[in-house]
RNA sequence: GCGCCAGUAGCUCAGUUGGAUAGAGCAACGGACUUCUAAUCCGUAGGCCGAGGGUUCGAAUCCUUCCUGGCGCACCA
């Protein structure tokens, strides 16, 4: 719809030109379309004239007029008009509109999708928690933030791979080896000293119960060797554990990416060397460095420590780069804001490797504050006084605990009450989303009990909705599809969620003043079209951030 | 000290990438169930868009200097 009238305005300006009521020849890269927030001004509104105000050097209205005049008569629009210092502002046909509804009802639940994305191949990086203990409340906003936006830019005809990166190499595997082992010691009965930096909470207790029942006492072993064992059974089960919360989320990766593995298959050291070739890391101090300040970080990186052991950042380098040589065109990880200091050595690396900077964005989700009713949920990891994303799930559902994620975007700290997420009433704005759809149902199951059938394209008369209402809601039904490709473009997916709100609040007034089975027929036929249309783009939008669409409430 | 994110109604937040009179929800107040589901709707009230300066036809939005809050500034991960 908005193409075809941005279409035609080109061709406008294209004409004004030709008969020479403008003169600069001056073409604008897109057409600017907005809709008004005022409706008195139409369904759309340009600024073009004042942006050609400046070439042509005539007042911004006297180029409306020209446009205006090369507009005439065209069938899309039932009104043009010019305002303000120089608007011109679009009443669109009815009867273009309600195109839409057969649109919808032909497309079902694929109405929203786009080939803006054109394949284009995208690896969204999330989670990524380390394997040393189960997830907690930040990780969750990451996990349904990470997937909301893969699932919106695969709407949006992208090819998205869901990656997790399992951080099973490196210092704290040691740690949680070490921390199971004394425990394990501790209930064959040794006294023990638990150390400061060991992981206290209580599932190491669990993991180092679970091993002695299974594989028996460990004893007689070299410690080094003992730790390993501990630290190898402790990944293995907490990455058990944090799938089977995915699972209860949600939420499925394609693929589970282990750091391990990079070392195992030499694929640091082949990576390392590449950099090393291209001149971008020399040696100081017995250490490898990595030249990230000649690409804008504002300190160079140590690759390879001076007692030989890697850093991190090694390690990571080689995962991105890897990422690249799979074949990805556009990369997005997904970070807490704690790591923000993180990006430009990044991005330095990879662009040290002549990427551009946007080939790997960098989402960072701000933190959580976990409230009950309205008084800060104190969380210590250390301490073992933490709550895990599970039991935020089983205590507030699935589908509120997605919402609320989702409700805000990324970039701003989020307080989550848990009471209030909990809250089964008009509180809790995921209900009031669902039982839109719900009421929708409603609908159908009382059509189906009058004998009514649903009704088809061809035989609804779209004459029959003639109130303003309903010519609202077929507009906002006509905006999903340009808000996904927003919100996909944006990694933004809070833009769907406001737009749920919108639509069904729309809905609901809709209901509340006016029947949708009536009397006449024709115009229940047509009224039930209407509606169930409403249907499939609550499903469709709701299906996108992961949260059910409900038959009954 | 340097950097990143935020600052919009009493509270929690949107604001279509620079557009016309800044919008929701909650809380407050007043109304609507003999009706396809009241987990709903209708109405009232509520604003120095953190502050100053700049850019232009036009700024909550862009630039700049401050202020406040959060988070970072490792040969840790």
């Amino acid at each position: 719809m908005k193409d075809q009238l941005r279409l035609a305005i080109k061709t406008a300006l294209k004409q004004c030109y030709g008969d020479g009521s403008l003169t600069s020849g001056e073409f604008p890269e897109e057409v600017q379309l907005e809709i008004p927030k005022n409706h008195d001004h139409g369904d759309f509104s340009t600024n073009l004239a004042m942006t050609l105000a400046k070439p042509e050097r005539k007042a911004p209205r006297q180029i409306a007029e020209a446009l205006v005049a090369a507009l005439q008569g065209n069938p899309l629009c039932d009104k043009i008009e010019i305002a303000g210092t120089g608007f011109i502002n679009f009443r669109l046909a009815a009867t273009c509109w309600y195109e839409v509804l057969d649109q919808i009802m032909e497309q079902g639940d694929k109405y929203g999708r786009s080939q803006i994305g054109a394949g284009t191949k995208i690896q969204v990086e999330f989670v990524s928690a380390n394997p040393t203990g189960p997830l907690h409340i930040g990780h969750g906003r990451g996990a349904v933030v990470g997937d909301a936006v893969a699932a919106v830019l695969q709407a949006a005809g992208f090819d998205v791979q869901r990656e997790y990166y399992v951080n099973d190499a490196g210092n704290q595997i040691l740690t949680l080896g070490r921390s199971i082992l004394l425990r394990l010691r501790e209930l064959q009965g040794e006294t023990i000293e638990f150390p400061e930096d060991g992981y206290q909470a209580g599932y190491v207790i669990e993991l180092a119960a679970k091993y002695r029942s299974e594989k028996g006492d460990l004893t007689d072993i070299p410690e080094a060797e003992a730790i390993e064992i501990c630290a190898r059974f402790g990944v293995e089960e907490i990455l058990q554990w944090i799938e089977a919360d995915l699972e209860i989320f949600g939420i499925k990766f394609d693929h589970w990416y282990s750091e391990k593995s990079l070392y195992d298959q030499g694929m640091v050291t082949q990576e390392l060397a590449k950099l090393k070739e291209k001149g971008l890391s020399f040696e100081q101090d017995d250490a490898l460095w990595l030249r990230t300040t000649e690409f804008g970080d504002d300190k160079d990186r140590v690759l390879i420590k001076s007692d030989g052991s890697y850093t991190y950042f090694a390690s990571d380098v080689a995962y991105h780069m890897e990422k690249f040589d799979r074949g990805f065109d556009r990369v997005i990880d997904v970070w807490g804001a704690d790591h923000h200091g993180y990006i430009p050595r990044m991005k330095a690396m990879l662009a040290g490797l002549g990427h551009q900077p946007e080939d790997l964005e960098v989402l960072l989700i701000q933190m959580v504050n976990l409230l009950r009713d309205g008084k800060p949920y104190i969380m210590g990891k250390r301490s073992g006084n933490f709550i895990t994303l599970k039991e935020v799930i089983d205590e507030v559902g699935r589908d509120a605990c997605r919402f609320f994620f989702l409700m805000r975007r990324c970039d701003s700290q989020l307080d989550f009450d848990l009471e209030l997420a909990k809250q089964q009433n008009s509180d809790n704005p995921v209900y009031y989303v669902q039982y839109a759809h719900a009421r929708v149902c409603s609908i159908n199951r009382n059509a189906a009990e009058i004998g009514l059938e649903q009704p088809s394209s061809s035989s609804v008369d779209y004459s029959r909705l003639e109130l303003i209402e309903e010519l609202a809601l077929v507009k906002q039904l006509a905006r999903f599809p340009e808000t996904v490709v927003g919100a996909a473009l944006s990694y933004e997916p809070h833009r769907i969620v406001f737009y749920l709100q919108d639509l069904a609040a729309q809905f609901h007034s809709y209901y509340n003043r006016h029947r949708v089975l009536v009397e006449d027929p024709a115009t229940t036929q047509a009224r039930l079209f209407l509606v169930n249309a409403v249907r499939t783009v609550l499903a469709n939008a709701l299906q996108l951030l992961g949260v059910s669409a409900p038959e009954r409430m």
